[in-house]
DNA sequence: ATCACTGCAAAGTCTTTGCAACGAC
DNA sequence: GTCGTTGCAAAGACTTTGCAGTGAT
């Protein structure tokens, strides 16, 4: 929240009461939000927003760094909230659809290590492994 | 193409001049191809075959097992030739959006090792790396 | 008062689907 | 001859944009 009235400050942007209903309700979640569920989910509130504010507060949301935009199998961009949060990598399982999140430093660390040799510096990854979950192993 | 012969055979499907030349074509090609681009590389020659036969044909590719399907940041499905290719992953420049692909044995072992606790069985992974390439480092 | 923001609907992408003609087996 | 395939154009899903009115500073 004081990141985001910080971003907003430096780029001339306003505070506007859908910027906070969408901001409050996307930092609350954990997981994987679409612009579509974020819509539903403000539209039960008294405070309806349009879906094309959503979008455009979404990416603002980006631009803060408080955000992450992901694109999964099923065409959908997702977002992440990305603040506090540590890093992590995401299991989906192609039975259930279920995703899992992993955290895994070591990894983490390993990715730095190789791509160093390539002059290439990272900023983010995603990593995201297809299988099948254990529920899923159990039940076949 | 021995593999897809043997899965068209096994399914009841045909071989039909434009699966052939879109498989083809897709073989030859290192990389990530859109649909639209192997489209376009295809309306050059005489074999003129029809967008949704692209489409349809780099799905049936997929399930031939010798493509796999990657949503990039900028939203549409790239195809990648995986037949007889080692596993890698990739990186992309956030400044020119070139895309190096990278090869780590010692990561694939890693990832099924540390997801194993969860029970769950990999059958693919996909790793996109974003950061600053070694080039665009150095014209800053 | 200014200038950014919103909502709506229209437009834009990328991808899929319906259908009649076509072609591999 | 059968039944899967094709090409086209229309439809669909997701996202962006234009614009006139609205609202934060």
């Amino acid at each position: 929240m004081r990141i985001l009235r910080q971003h907003l400050s430096e780029n001339g942007l306003k505070l506007t009461r859908q910027r906070l209903s969408i901001a409050e309700q996307f930092l609350d979640c954990e997981g994987h939000l679409s612009a579509e569920e974020l819509y539903h989910q403000l539209s039960d509130g008294s405070q309806r927003v349009g879906l094309a504010t959503v979008y455009r507060t979404l990416k603002m949301l980006v631009d803060a760094g408080l955000a992450q935009v992901r694109h999964f199998p099923d065409g959908t961009a997702r977002y992440e909230n990305v603040y506090g949060e540590p890093a992590h990598d995401h299991l989906i399982c192609v039975e259930c659809g279920r995703i899992i999140e992993v955290e895994n430093p070591l990894l983490q660390e390993l990715y730095q290590r190789s791509f160093d040799l390539y002059g290439f510096v990272a900023s983010g990854h995603r990593l995201v492994i297809t299988g099948v979950c254990g529920p899923c192993q159990n039940s076949r």
